[in-house]
DNA sequence: AATAGATCGTCACAATTGCAACTAGTACCC
DNA sequence: GGGTACTAGTTGCAATTGTGACGATCTATT
């Protein structure tokens, strides 16, 4: 058995964390290209408009705890949109804290474009990790999600 | 053959960039803690510490490819590294634009007990994942990583 | 119905980051 | 060997992000 002194405590392209941020974020940039060249849209507001897509109708407070963002990222880019004319806000008939956002046909028709081109990044994505890279990938996300969400 | 005709277009918790990027915030996070409410570093310091723990000598350049980093990330995380006694630029014999950074022994001796808390971290982490989704995931993000190398 | 405490969204401010220009130095190459 | 192009690292500035406080509103308690 050989032992080396000198082999180093920790190897970062092999630390697990670090492996997982770099990977994700190395999607997360090619992704965001198409929205960003295409639409000029950042990140909070393609999260924005994808969960407003999603939901029809739904509150800051809603789209920032469904899209894992801070509520004043969620209020600029609702104003963004806003001022792009893709979604309107609606005053809430019981409660006047409340805004109620939807999107208007503007917006509509941007979401179900940018959906479609989500879908394909995500279909082409898992095609070219093989099967077995694109199932590991799912499994292991999916054990990560039970242990933050029992948290 | 039931059709939901009012179906989502994109449902975002399944997207898969989104919950990679998710997952890897939350791990992230998890363990910024323990560097940074412990030793008081930030992500681009850790990065530093970590790179050059395990090279023993290298330069910003190096520490940037190596550790993802925009070179100004790295020279700021390695001027806080300096002011902290952590680490001493050293000038290059042959090329005077160059700075060989090494840890002096008090950041050694940090780098030795932050590694030892990333590994811990490390296998704690996936030991909760559960067998399936280690071995899921550490396969997930070979297939990712080959795919990133290969552009 | 008055008060206390929570929630919703926004804003001002500070910290962090990224970009582009810059200085200093090296390499090429005619 | 003088010009041109490239590389290493830093800095100033702009954009992005996070924090804390705020006004407005709602809820619960008494």
């Amino acid at each position: 058995m050989i032992r080396d002194e000198k082999a180093p405590p920790l190897v970062l392209e092999n630390f697990i964390p670090y492996r997982l941020n770099k990977a994700a974020e190395a999607v997360s940039q090619r992704f965001a290209r198409l929205y960003r060249e295409q639409y000029g849209l950042t990140r909070p507001e393609w999260r924005t408009l994808a969960t407003l897509g999603q939901f029809g109708t739904a509150t800051a407070t809603v789209i920032g705890t469904h899209s894992s963002m801070h509520k004043t990222k969620v209020s600029r880019a609702v104003l963004a949109l806003e001022k792009r004319r893709w979604l309107r806000r609606k005053r809430d008939g019981s409660d006047r804290r409340i805004e109620n956002l939807e999107l208007t046909s503007a917006g509509r028709k941007a979401y179900a474009e940018l959906a479609k081109v989500a879908h394909q990044f995500e279909t082409e994505l898992l095609a070219h990790l093989g099967k077995r890279g694109e199932s590991g990938l799912i499994a292991g996300l999916a054990a990560l999600e039970r242990l933050h969400d029992s948290r």
